[in-house]
DNA sequence: AGTGCGGCCTGTCCGC
DNA sequence: TGCGGACAGGCCGCAC
């Protein structure tokens, strides 16, 4: 599922093949996503082009002169090039066609994704403008994490999830931060020390920084027919490893659940 | 203000 | 083999 490493390989996958394309058309064949996906963009699109392609979160951000295309792709959404005589699969819900031959296709069985349009700088859209600072920004280190974590009794891990501490850090990454810095997801966030903050933020980064890398392997997938969507393999230490011995100590991997949501730990190596 | 939870969906897997 | 049901997942928006 698209997690921030993925999304951010699409955003550079199709970027540099989209900008500066003239859009010809939007074709909505399903617009029943999370929100219904506007008819306006059918009329607000085309003759415009995208002059940049940024994201916040989870959220791709395809910015042109009169407003922004917001696009998240929930569990299973993919965004592709193909060309634009290209026959579409059933989930292909949106196309936005390009004059030059292109389409950038919006592909998602779940439909937990959408595209909205807002004519206003993004920054101050509902969805983005309660976000917390990104994982990789200057703002996103040890101390602000420990500053905001003061009396707060809720888990670790549900802290860490909360978009408004810090965006873009799904149930997979969570897990995975939190057994590469030893620390017990079920935990208090308000209990941890400063200096453990600091691992986890670090690890929150290093284990981010490594997907995206993994990811940029995959960017020619975004203008290929018949390849992938441009998700990859990958390599995960604890998450869904229940049972597997620890990458550490050997010790069976646990799960549990916290916050209605799968919880993969090591009982020996987080504390 | 902080926290927990319901709901939106479909594909996959399990047991009968 | 077919079928029903449980489950997974991001994350908003509501209720407490």
């Amino acid at each position: 599922m698209p997690e921030l490493p993925e999304v951010e390989t699409t955003r550079r996958g199709i970027e540099p093949h989209i900008l500066k394309l003239v859009i010809k058309a939007v074709v909505i064949r399903q617009p029943r996503l999370r929100w219904p996906v506007p008819d306006s963009l059918k009329t607000v699109l085309p003759g415009q082009r995208f002059t940049e392609v940024g994201r916040r979160g989870k959220y791709l951000l395809l910015r042109t002169r009169t407003g922004t295309l917001i696009i998240h792709l929930g569990m299973s959404g993919s965004l592709r090039l193909v060309g634009d005589n290209s026959q579409f699969c059933k989930h292909d819900h949106v196309d936005i066609v390009f004059a030059e031959g292109l389409c950038l296709r919006y592909h998602d069985p779940r439909r937990f994704g959408c595209l909205l349009w807002t004519p206003d700088d993004p920054n101050n859209h509902s969805l983005i403008a309660s976000m917390g600072p990104e994982p990789f920004s200057d703002d996103f280190n040890g101390e602000y994490l420990y500053k905001t974590a003061r009396n707060r009794g809720s888990s670790i891990k549900a802290f860490l999830m909360d978009s408004r501490v810090v965006a873009g850090i799904g149930n997979i990454y969570a897990n995975e931060a939190l057994f590469l810095s030893g620390i017990d997801p079920r935990r208090r966030a308000g209990k941890i020390s400063r200096s453990r903050l600091q691992a986890l933020c670090t690890a929150i980064e290093g284990v981010l920084e490594n997907s995206i890398r993994q990811g940029g392997t995959t960017l020619r997938d975004f203008v290929n027919e018949s390849g992938q969507p441009g998700y990859f393999q990958q390599t995960l230490s604890i998450y869904n490893k229940e049972g597997q011995p620890c990458p550490r100590c050997r010790l069976p991997i646990r799960k549990c659940r916290t916050n209605q949501r799968s919880t993969f730990y090591c009982g020996h190596c987080q504390r």
